[in-house]
DNA sequence: ATAATCAATCGTAATATTGCAATATACAAT
DNA sequence: ATTGTATATTGCAATATTACGATTGATTAT
């Protein structure tokens, strides 16, 4: 079908597959990466780093920000892009939730 | 066109985002869940436990497998699954240094 | 050997994603 | 008003994903 039978999972297996369905992507990594490091982001800058069409780089954007991992503001003639730091507190802890879960090697599979 | 055009990322952006897609799914977060919290996993169980049809359990145990998060090993009639350590711990590191690139709060988009 | 059980694979339908050209929108400078 | 400049949106083609019924191995019990 194509498409993912959410109701029979939990709130919060939805919430972290889709945080992470947002990340699992490598311009979308890059973009994030470069948001991070340069501490302001504008979408013109990222046209010319990554090898992508405008339209590409923007519809990355826009998924970045519509699961809340980002947020704009204009900024004079183009649009300052950051990381949303609510959002990411919720990624950081729901991801170390889940890793907490692994107990290290078992006796199985050996 | 729905290809990732991977060449113009680095190894470790294409990495990441392939381990986080084969996570980015609340059925294969459901099984990692199941099969951390047990310390042992048979396929048949989670056909019972999850709501989904046994071809679609195995479908995503196979990707599961396919980039090295879990391995399998014939355990009598089942498979028993479970969580490979190595890349287990290749996530996590890598996880670790990309969440480290975010330094707090930044002074724009207030 | 036959039947039963379990998991993998195949085939297929429905839907989602990725990427970009073309176009639209918004704002600044002339 | 017109021209740039920057980002968003639309529409489309190519490909990927999700889900499952049906079938196929592979192993165990009879």
């Amino acid at each position: 079908m194509g498409l993912t039978k959410a109701d029979i999972f939990s709130k919060e297996q939805n919430r972290l597959a889709m945080l992470l369905k947002a990340l699992a992507h490598p311009a979308r990594i890059a973009i994030l990466q470069r948001i991070m490091i340069s501490n302001t982001c504008i979408c013109g800058d990222l046209v010319g780093e990554l090898g992508l069409a405008q339209a590409t780089i923007s519809q990355h954007l826009k998924e970045l920000k519509s699961i809340g991992l980002i947020k704009g503001s204009i900024e004079g003639t183009s649009v300052c892009y950051c990381i949303d730091p609510d959002t990411w507190k919720v990624l950081e802890s729901t991801l170390q939730d889940f890793l907490a879960n692994y107990k290290g090697e078992t006796v199985c599979c050996q």
